[in-house]
DNA sequence: CCCTGATTCGC
DNA sequence: GCGAATCAGG
């Protein structure tokens, strides 16, 4: 899409305002990721504003390595390749400890509640309102869509003519009661 | 995991 | 000019 003189200006008004790029994008429609957002902020001058990475405190780490390019606006990019380790530091070297995911012996199924929901878990309801263990179904939803695959496909049926549709009663759906 | 903004770089 | 990919910090 394009960069409208409108859609600059919802841009520029709302990073102003102190939304953040995600919401910016949201505002300004599909087709619009944080990502461009922020791009355009940028580009547009709008700097400047509190980035959670910028204040990162300096500190030189380890000093030595030199970097002859030493003049880096914010955070350097190191291209990975590039990288030289310095042979002289680190006498003990870690390999990683990768962090398993110890499931040790008791480790609860972790029903997802209400405050576990975002974007992109499935909220179908698992159970009933105001029940002891009612929760949402909380596997990885659609992208764009509230529910998971699964739920996605009883959520969303299309729509049958009317005639067709005397029949076979739809299926049971959470929180109904027979 | 989720989020944030910043930067790079191929298009 | 654009923005996905990536980085880096919370």
């Amino acid at each position: 899409m394009a960069w409208t003189d409108e859609r600059i200006e919802t841009l520029r008004k709302g990073w102003e305002g102190g939304k953040t790029a995600s919401q910016i994008a949201e505002e300004l429609g599909e087709g619009v990721s944080r990502n461009a957002v922020i791009g355009k902020a940028h580009r547009l001058g709008l700097q400047a504003r509190p980035s959670p990475v910028k204040g990162g405190e300096g500190e030189a780490v380890e000093a030595v390595a030199a970097a002859p390019a030493a003049k880096s606006p914010a955070a350097p990019r190191a291209k990975p390749e590039a990288v030289e380790a310095p042979v002289l530091a680190a006498p003990v070297e870690k390999p990683a400890p990768r962090r398993a995911t110890k499931v040790v012996a008791n480790s609860k199924p972790a029903k997802t509640t209400l405050l576990d929901l975002s974007e992109r878990v499935c909220k179908w309801p698992i159970g009933h309102p105001g029940e002891p263990d009612f929760h949402f179904c909380g596997q990885p939803s659609k992208p764009s869509f509230p529910y998971c695959e699964e739920h996605c496909l009883v959520a969303y049926q299309a729509q049958l003519p009317r005639r067709d549709r005397s029949r076979p009663p739809p299926p049971m759906m959470p929180g109904m009661r027979r």
